[in-house]
DNA sequence: TCAACATGAGACATAGGTGTATCATTTTTT
DNA sequence: AAAAAATGATACACCTATGTCTCATGTTGA
């Protein structure tokens, strides 16, 4: 809500945050919801958002260039591949629970998301790539599944989160020893 | 199917097929649509199954059903928890996209249902606690952790066999190494 | 064969979310 | 202060999924 001011009106900023929240809590509430939840008529949300889909896409830019941002932040000066990817699990767990409802989203059909989601996922599997040849992450195992594997436990992260049974950077913790060295007694 | 005629009706088990079949492709899809896939008036569904919701308890009950049916099959007779758990990973991936789908249903409704879920996690819980005391899993893991990651590594393993980029069994292999090795090269 | 039952097809009513238009009011800008 | 823009509230029409009902047809079992 800071920095959206920034580019957006005031009721479209109003609209967009409600939208996170309601949509968190039930991914199939109303557009009435959303416009109560934001102290905003239901006329006016049409008048910023043609529809539903049009809500949902704008966001998911949003929460996408929030991803961006954070990641770009938090990696700028890594000094490793593998560094930088333990950095991006650390900072996406808070934001997950902004992009979790839109992944049951079907928003294959918005190019500027399609495009967005298709380049975060090739630049995480590049990542994965020059990590492999530091050393963090054995060559054999398939890059698909290391992506995967960053994916899933990352939502792992955020749900064990969500439920109180870990901080943040417990379960960022956590799911980075999972994936580097498991959970294996004799791994410590 | 096969045991499913052994209970249900044969248009009944035709529309829980359906249901599977369709909800899969599309969680959103209508009523209509399954009993169309079945082969089966919309009617018919009405008479076995006062509603949507009905429906999804059904599936869910089957699909429970069939989940604990699979793991006692596998792991009757294995010679370890640890080994127990192993086995369970293999068998559900082949059986991920039938509960799927489900897992953004709100079932809480459905006491059966319900308790059927709390006791699959209660009892994956009890053998990650017994798995930890043979060695299999790190103590100071929490057990929480431990099962969460189960979870969403299963749900990795089902996306990459989905979408192509392996074998269930290479995916399980995958999964349990990651749960218990991690992915380092130095790991291996 | 006959009776009981299940089914398919269609008509019908309903409810809820959605999208639009209008108008008075408020807010912002000039 | 005056003009312009944004908003809230309301009413309206629309569509779709849903659920119910009826009746003719088909199936099953005695």
């Amino acid at each position: 809500m800071i920095h959206l001011c920034l580019m957006l009106k005031k009721s479209e900023a109003k609209i967009i945050e409600a939208g996170f929240s309601v949509f968190s809590a039930n991914p199939t509430a109303t557009l009435a919801d959303v416009a109560k939840e934001a102290g905003v008529g239901r006329a006016t949300l049409h008048r910023h958002y043609a529809g539903r889909e049009d809500l949902m896409a704008a966001l998911a830019v949003v929460a996408m260039q929030e991803l961006d941002d954070a990641i770009e932040a938090a990696t700028e000066d890594a000094p490793s591949y593998t560094e930088a990817l333990r950095l991006s699990l650390e900072v996406i767990i808070p934001l997950a629970d902004r992009q979790m409802f839109l992944a049951n989203e079907p928003l294959d059909h918005v190019p500027e998301v399609l495009e967005a989601y298709t380049q975060q996922l090739e630049e995480t599997a590049e990542a994965v790539d020059a990590a492999k040849e530091e050393g963090g992450f054995d060559a054999d195992v398939p890059t698909a599944w290391i992506v995967q594997a960053i994916e899933t436990l990352t939502y792992a992260a955020w749900t064990v989160v969500r439920d109180g049974d870990a901080t943040p950077e417990e379960a960022a913790a956590l799911a980075w020893r999972t994936l580097q060295s498991g959970l294996t007694g004799g791994a410590k």
